[in-house]
DNA sequence: TTGTATGCGTTATCAG
DNA sequence: CTGATAACGCATACAA
């Protein structure tokens, strides 16, 4: 079933049953419905690969996400579903490419294989091999997350330094003077991930600007990682009396640490951060936290490459979110004695 | 950069450019040296949709999931994930359609338009017309999850009916004598969603069999429901002393209404289920239940997809897999009084 | 062991 | 308004 089996049947040209299709030409009205006739009653539809060769595009965007192995945050995960909505809302399909840092082999037939017309890298690194790599095969791409010096590159982000530093604010502001941030696990420090080491030089800066005893925590994105995490918090520093956080895995954990300790949200304790608005609103009570716009985020990264592949050599633009902070319940006025 | 780029500076014509890639026609060891060469030192790779267009396959697999308006369980992600990596491993890659139940545009794409060589369908229902359309595109597929009368279709599951037995089996031995099956919510047991319903109907059958009073609620995916839900519980059938649940979602609100109500785990309330094991893990106290092999179920998948692609002419094959229930700790035995 | 020629299904250019 | 026909880049049957 291909055009010319269409054209033999409408008693046309392959070429007119193609402009009929695209309108790219007048055809006449008589004949578009002939054709329209004919497609309707075989069903046909043109052959991608077909196409992609023809036209030189591939109608197709590709998205590195994190292999498998590292199971997806809710905030992850919200970027691929939005990302996909957004490129299906334009007609456009999504390949997937399970990336870990290196190039592998999924990434490499992405890059250079001519598969798509453009790719959204998410969770990178501060210094990011794939980044270069897409750079120098002038593929357009645009980073969920921004590596440490830009450049002329295109990318969406939160501003986790921004929100961090509104978070310690609002805690100073209640009266607390040792704060802890619960961050993410120590290998993705090491490694250079952003949104990590963004967020621990804003709560640095903001204690030291507030004038606040800072302590800092790295944990591992599990609830029992949590749990021991914050147990440890409480009797090497007993006299900090709330927390800030990035690390969604862990919070079941510290759900459970604070129960444990007989300790009561937010009465004796604080917690707030940057959380996925469902993790944030499942909380027991529900977290005064920075919702991450995933969704937002993911549109945007979708409509900005679509920009980036209209015009390649258009400026590169970016996006810096800084969402506000959603006042729920779990921030109090620091207890004294 | 082409084929025919390599061939023109390695001094060979194109097709043995083609040969020595493919290794499906001899090439001496010197010409393969400097075809090789000349690839690495220009970074070649072939367009993909031009191999796909003259091979007649697209080495890409299509992978049908929810609109991210549904947002994911964790058991639905390790699909995702799992299926992607499986298909990674055999230099497969992956195109994402979100399609909610009727055949959108995204969907059709993939079907008809031979960008894939088969489909993974997920979250199907009892009787879901994707299933006939993909059958009568003659486009081999499998799907995750069984339709009511699967005839010869391949299809991978999770024998929900024989988990939530055992489920009621263990909580009868235990002594139980009311327990209650908390569903997913009541739209997807009206729309037909197989787990739902199977695990309804086992749920009735086993507790008959055991001669137990059964209660079942339909219980929306969120921990908010969850919460109303099991409150609803309490008032309306307080000597229900187990629960058997297969809505993850609902866990986190469960565990408030638990706490809330002063009930803990297993000596007031049992609860058992079918649930991913990260969350049943994350639950205090763990939760004994049946973990849905996620990781195997998208594996299996890949495997008979890529058997049916090897020999369309194969019979059909399914694999039903009932694993067993992980003994934690969050059943006991029902307390007299 | 290698080269030539054809086909895969579209799109788009050039004629009419 | 419509028809031939040449790309697009690769795989492969056919020759040598």
């Amino acid at each position: 079933m291909n055009i010319g089996e269409i054209a033999r049947r409408a008693g046309v040209s392959r070429s007119t049953v193609s402009y009929a299709l695209s309108g790219k030409r007048p055809v006449s009205a008589a004949t578009v419905q002939r054709i329209n006739d004919v497609i309707a009653e075989l069903g046909y539809r043109p052959n991608a690969s077909a196409r992609a060769l023809a036209e030189g595009r591939t109608r197709t965007l590709g998205l590195v996400v994190p292999p498998a192995s590292r199971r997806l945050t809710d905030v992850q995960l919200g970027f691929v579903g939005s990302v996909v909505d957004a490129a299906a809302a334009h007609d456009l399909d999504v390949l997937l490419s399970p990336s870990g840092g290196d190039h592998d082999r999924s990434f490499e037939r992405i890059v250079t294989g001519r598969r798509v017309d453009g790719v959204i890298l998410m969770e990178i690194l501060l210094e990011d091999p794939r980044v270069e790599r897409l750079s120098q095969a002038s593929l357009p791409f645009v980073t969920i997350g921004h590596v440490e010096h830009p450049g002329a590159s295109w990318w969406v982000d939160v501003d986790y330094g921004a929100l961090i530093t509104r978070c310690v604010h609002h805690l100073a502001d209640l009266g607390h003077e040792e704060v802890v941030l619960i961050n993410r696990s120590a290998e993705l420090v090491a490694a250079g991930y952003g949104p990590a080491l963004r967020s621990a030089t804003g709560f640095l800066d903001a204690t030291a600007a507030r004038g606040l005893t800072a302590r800092t925590v790295c944990c591992a994105d599990e609830a029992a990682a949590g749990l021991a995490c914050f147990e440890q918090i409480r009797t090497q520093w007993p006299s900090v009396t709330a927390a800030v956080t990035i690390n969604e895995a862990a919070l079941p954990g510290v759900q459970r640490a604070l129960h444990r300790a007989g300790l009561e949200v937010p009465r004796d304790f604080s917690l707030t951060g940057v959380i996925a608005e469902r993790l944030a609103e499942d909380f027991h009570p529900p977290l005064t936290a920075a919702d991450v716009p995933a969704v937002e985020l993911g549109r945007l990264a979708v409509d900005l490459l679509l920009a980036q592949i209209a015009d390649a050599g258009a400026e590169p633009r970016h996006a810096l979110l800084e969402p506000p902070i959603s006042l729920r319940s779990s921030t109090g006025a620091r207890r004294h004695g």
